[in-house]
RNA sequence: GAUUCCGUAGCUCAGCUGGUAGAGCAUAACACUUUUAAUGUUGGGGUCCUGGGUUCGAAUCCCAGCGGGAUCACCA
């Protein structure tokens, strides 16, 4: 955080100590009970004049339009802009008009929170407006908001578009482009509804932990950690699957969370590396069962957000009212390379692949061939929701085999406009079977696949215990959450997506010159001139610095007392 | 990770073949009692992302770095 302040901050805060001197808190305490909200007025005033003849707003500032003894400004609270009405000789009916003359006209900002009382009624010009009674600062804002403006078509010019600024400062972000707030909201109720519809089943949501000594459940690189006490190493989960697997086995029926995952890998547009995911497991059930749960609670899901369940995404209208279409893996390659996968070995695969064209590397087993070929060839074109069922064991170590199809496992992903969004499995209860699941991984391991999965005793000694059949599932929230708000990036639906650290100026702190001997109050101006350093500082002309001290307090009508000329030497030896 | 584009005032952006940095809004001052992208007049405001290089001279050209976007690769 640069010390040095723009012309607009340093007049704010000048603004703060003239508020203070008025005798008015810029920052009170006491609470400020509000009893209309902007959208509210705006939608029901016609119908009902009376009810808003007594109002309290709150909100910040957002416009302002002064026009000698009247003035109006538009407050936005968190429906939505009001206009309101001030009138000096209303809100100052005595003979002292500096609440009017200065505070409002002088010392308030864009930006800034007030508390307006006061009646509704129509302007000249038709526009519903509140007629301020009365006007209470609640906080003072220093740093100037962009200013974005809107004419009556609704244009927007100077629109706050940089990405960069609008992910790191999402605060502003919200402010001053409210219309993404709905993203949020209906993020929020896209969790709420599905856990509505969990609940109503009778399944429990739980929480399971996100510190792992082993990362297991899924195959990706973790972020990895130590705990001081214990003196030990520990991983943040990239799953929770084997723990909600435990809690089946101590006796739940179904038990779901919702949480976040952290994988250190890549990040792009459909990737940030913690991100939300909900997974779910319910004893003495299949991954049949668990296509027509998906999709009544999808159709729920999309109901909740948008009232039916058709979802305009890009240009296509997606409909997640089920029954949903089911391929299987190899007939999805089938259908759209014509090649039949379904008996090839390791070596036809490769040719295979070589063939389409598509990059392999020698770490790759059958199942990543195949599932490579399905990326490249298959993923794309599946617009509408689309169950691809019964993938080769090799690729899911923690599936069930399947009932009658020798080399597969009982498992569907959901996908999406292209896109996965679910994944789901009759799981694997039986402890040999998993234990020789997880020592292939860990072969796959030794050829040099990072993401191969690591082996958890404990989840094996669980399963020794006995599992119900069960079946589980997972949802990528994040991606879903794109899916029902139209939106294509990652970023757009999380509020603080991960980015590099911003860059610090070098800039000493305030004590380090104060240690070299420059009053407090001389700091800022220092920085202003340029010395962000104490090193710089000493590298500068003494008498040059001494006249610019005297020039930047003229300049800046700083209300400081000019150091003696002494002193200032003195900062140079 | 690769390719490519971008980084100039609080915000949105101009700035040509290199010649002392511009606009709109915001901000400051004055005027104005129903405006609404308010208006009129007059001001102030800049580490041109950082560091090197070329040059008499760099926001501009070259190199490196930092940050961001897009595309691709990777990615259960």
């Amino acid at each position: 955080m640069s010390i040095a302040l723009s012309e607009q901050e340093i007049i704010r805060r000048e603004s703060l100590k003239q508020l203070r001197a008025l005798g008015i808190n810029p920052y009170p305490a006491e609470a400020f009970d509000v009893n209309a909200w902007a959208q509210d007025i705006t939608d029901n005033f016609a119908n009902k004049p009376e009810a808003y003849q007594n109002v309290v707003i709150a909100g910040r500032i957002m416009t302002r339009r002064i026009m000698g003894s009247a003035s109006f400004a538009e407050i936005q609270d968190s429906t939505g802009r009001i206009q309101i009405y001030l009138k000096r000789d209303d809100i100052c009916p005595d003979e002292d008009k500096t609440l009017y003359n200065t505070v409002f006209k002088k010392l308030l900002d864009l930006g800034d929170y007030v508390g307006v009382k006061g009646y509704v009624f129509l302007t000249q010009t038709g526009e519903i407006s509140v007629h301020v009674r009365e006007l209470i600062v609640l906080s003072k804002s220093l740093k100037p908001l962009p200013v974005v403006r809107r004419d009556d078509e609704g244009n927007i010019y100077d629109a706050f578009t940089d990405p960069e600024m609008r992910y790191r400062q999402r605060y502003v972000d919200l402010t001053v482009n409210p219309a993404y707030k709905q993203i949020f909201v209906n993020r929020s109720k896209v969790i709420s509804s599905m856990r509505n519809y969990f609940n109503a089943q009778g399944w429990m949501e739980v929480e399971t932990p996100i510190l792992q000594p082993v990362h297991g459940g899924a195959a990706a690189r973790p972020f990895a950690t130590h705990h001081n006490t214990l003196d030990m190493p520990l991983f943040l989960r990239i799953a929770n699957e084997l723990y909600l697997k435990r809690l089946i086995v101590a006796g739940f029926d179904g038990v779901y969370e919702f949480g976040k995952m952290f994988r250190n890998e890549g990040m792009d547009r459909t990737h940030n590396p913690e991100f939300t995911a909900m997974e779910i497991y319910v004893a003495y059930k299949d991954y049949i069962w668990m296509m027509a749960m998906v999709e009544e609670c999808l159709e729920t899901v999309a109901k909740a957000v948008h009232g039916i369940p058709v979802v305009q995404v890009g240009n296509n209208e997606i409909n997640f009212a089920g029954p949903y279409e089911k391929l299987s893996m190899y007939d999805s390659i089938l259908k759209y390379t014509g090649i039949d996968v379904s008996a090839m070995d390791e070596a036809a695969l490769r040719e295979t692949c070589a063939e389409l064209k598509i990059e392999v590397n020698p770490t790759m087993g059958k199942g990543k061939l195949i599932d490579e070929i399905f990326s490249a060839k298959v993923e794309h074109n599946l617009i509408q929701p689309t169950y691809i069922t019964d993938y080769p064991i090799e690729m899911t170590p923690l599936a069930k085999k399947h009932r009658t199809k020798d080399g597969l496992v009982e498992r569907f992903e959901l996908f999406v406009n292209g896109k996965e969004i679910a994944n789901a499995y009759s799981e694997l209860n039986d402890p040999i079977d998993q234990r020789e699941r997880l020592e292939e991984q860990l072969v796959l391991a030794g050829r040099g696949d990072d993401e191969a999965m690591a082996m958890d005793d404990d989840f094996l000694r669980a399963l020794e215990y006995g599992m119900p059949p069960t079946s589980g599932l997972g949802i990528g929230i994040d991606r879903l959450v794109m899916l029902m708000t139209n939106q294509s990036t990652i970023q757009e639906v999380l509020f603080f997506p991960q980015m590099r650290p911003e860059k610090k100026a070098r800039v000493a702190t305030a004590d380090d010159f104060i240690n070299a001997g420059v009053p407090a109050e001389w700091v800022p101006v220092l920085n202003k001139m340029g010395f962000n350093t104490v090193e710089e500082l000493k590298a500068g002309n003494p008498n040059k610095v001494f006249n610019d001290l005297g020039g930047m307090r003229k300049k800046l009508k700083l209300d400081i007392t000019m150091p003696a000329k002494e002193v200032v030497m003195a900062w140079f030896e």
